[in-house]
DNA sequence: TAAGATAGTGGGTAATAGTGGGGAATTTTC
DNA sequence: GAAAATTCCCCACTATTACCCACTATCTTA
């Protein structure tokens, strides 16, 4: 049974193999709409890991950034800092994606990984990163979920 | 598997030959949609890299210059910029295109180039310099980064 | 709880992609 | 008009990738 389409939750622990492939679970693969064509963006995380977009997901981000205009520095460095990272996955018959090596050490990962499900997209982490990020996150400024629950009701 | 038709994202190394020619990555040739016969325009950038756009986006910008041209200084001088160095080149039977002297003098591109997807064009940079504007890009203000992130990364 | 089905992991191999260079055709120069 | 230079097309080698198969673990169902 799964959720609305493209959408993941839960968590799970899975092994990087040696040719840099993670297995996708088999409950996000069966989320995913056709139009995804079995492929999936990977990219840098704002934190310390790595982002795994349905393309439908990423096609709105990619929509976006053709709006800006080269002419402004800003805009051609933001441009540029986003798509770099980013590159399409089709997974394998074992539903197994590829991460590059350069995604690899930004996210430092090793054999063990833990996979996240965040609602619209999938985050890829090492374990211990996490970990920290989890600790160090309890420390953030209380207010600042309190303005968020103007935003969103659960 | 690829993205939208003449969208490019990632990030590449590959050499330059004696003969001047790069590799375009087979996935951003797979990606041109067929129009564009094969063929790219190669140009100056606005940073110190080559511009490569496949000939239906570069379409686009010309359609731009006669909108623009007379109108804003800075725009007639940066369309300016980028036209006059323009100039079409078809990939051969390996996938490589040339560059001309100029365009690798203004790069200051030497043997190993990185080819950078960033979404409706392609740059070439040396290495080198592309990490100097990396760091660079560092100081510009976090303030509009942010804003910018805000409104488009989901 | 046993047996079949599904899911995850590892590795071999054929096909594809990238690199370097030779030589014919074309253009330029003297 | 001939020699030199340049361009373009092709071939060959190597590295990388993607695909396929096989094995094991886990889950499902009768």
């Amino acid at each position: 049974m799964t959720l609305s389409p493209n959408t993941f939750t839960g968590e799970y622990s899975y092994s990087l193999d040696s040719k840099g492939r993670v297995n996708i679970p088999a409950r996000y693969r069966q989320a995913l709409s056709n139009d995804n064509k079995n492929t999936f963006i990977t990219t840098r995380g704002q934190d310390a890991c790595v982002w795994v977009y349905p393309i439908i997901e990423w096609k709105k981000i990619e929509t976006e950034l053709r709006k800006l205009s080269s002419v402004s520095e800003i805009h051609r460095t933001f441009i540029r800092q986003i798509a770099r990272s980013a590159s399409p996955s089709t997974y394998d018959k074992q539903g197994r994606i590829k991460i590059n090596p350069s995604l690899i050490s930004y996210a430092g990962l090793e054999k063990e990984v833990v996979i996240v499900g965040v609602v619209n997209k999938i985050e890829i982490w090492n374990q211990e990163i996490l970990d920290l990020v989890d600790k160090k996150n309890m420390e953030l400024d209380p207010n600042e979920f309190n303005e968020l629950s103007g935003k969103i009701v659960i």
